[in-house]
DNA sequence: ATGACCGCGCTACGCGGA
């Protein structure tokens, strides 16, 4: 089973390359970050003409997170236990779902960006990477055969390698011990990220900014990830991460991260 | 290569992204 995250910012401006990415991809589920749009607003066409099954959530503008599937899909969750929220009534944003889909719960989740160290939103940060380890670590618990993946958008940049020049970070987020710390937890939880393995760097990379020529210039970050229970992560047979799609007029700033499972 | 980001929303610039 092939099982794809990809960060597509804003799924009605990629609407048509989604499709034709859909179409060579070969992907059997896509757990898809930042629809940038309400659920009345999302294009389900693009999903019910391949023969994709689709569950989404977005609450506004911002975040929004979704499964496509073409081998079913079950149970769907939005959001997590205990998940925390974010401004001054902590409501809930869309920045998880997850449902059963060939016999796997895949989690689709974009992890809060955190903005600056001193910001509110990096605590937020902190507190909701926390909340998600808790609920990986509450599953383990009750079956340490279960199988389960984290995907998404961590945000999060574990390695030194993961950026292009980690002197460009000083001081900034996304490589900061605490939320390597946080990154770690999950794996110490028991979690095994199944990409890299497939797919090791110096220079491997997810994600490159839009601005000051970060893609021809091969100045990006590895920040998203398939974090598999470990049933599942002893059947990943292969991964890769599709930075042809990055390339060209309106593509996304994140590329696709694919990894084949035996299951 | 003398350029230099994108998407969104009560259309105009501020916000968020990373």
């Amino acid at each position: 089973m092939r099982i794809v995250n990809w960060n597509v910012n804003s799924i009605r401006a990629r609407a048509e390359r989604i499709g034709a990415w859909l179409d060579r991809s070969d992907a059997d589920v896509l757990a898809i970050q930042e629809l940038k749009c309400k659920d009345a607003q999302f294009p389900r066409e693009i999903f019910d003409s391949r023969g994709y099954e689709v569950a989404f959530h977005g609450l506004n503008q911002w975040n929004g997170v979704a499964i496509a599937s073409r081998v079913g899909l079950d149970d769907v969750e939005i959001g997590f236990d205990q998940m925390p929220g974010f401004g001054e009534d902590l409501a809930a944003e869309a920045r998880a779902i997850s449902a059963v889909t060939g016999g796997v719960r895949v989690y689709s989740l974009y992890v809060p960006n955190g903005r600056e160290l001193d910001h509110p939103h990096y605590a937020y940060k902190l507190e909701w990477l926390d909340r998600l380890r808790a609920v990986a670590a509450a599953r383990l618990a009750a079956d340490d055969s279960d199988t389960f993946v984290l995907t998404g958008d961590f945000n999060v940049a574990p390695l030194d390698e993961d950026v292009w020049d980690m002197a460009e970070f000083e001081g900034a987020t996304h490589v900061s011990d605490a939320e390597r710390a946080a990154f770690q937890a999950l794996i110490d939880a028991g979690l095994q990220e199944t990409s890299r393995p497939f797919t090791p760097g110096p220079g491997v990379y997810t994600f490159w900014d839009y601005q000051k020529l970060r893609f021809p210039k091969k100045q990006g970050m590895r920040i998203d990830f398939q974090l598999a229970s470990p049933a599942l992560a002893a059947t990943a047979t292969n991964a890769s991460i599709d930075r042809e799609e990055r390339k060209g007029k309106g593509a996304s700033d994140h590329a696709p991260v694919i990894v084949d499972y035996d299951v």
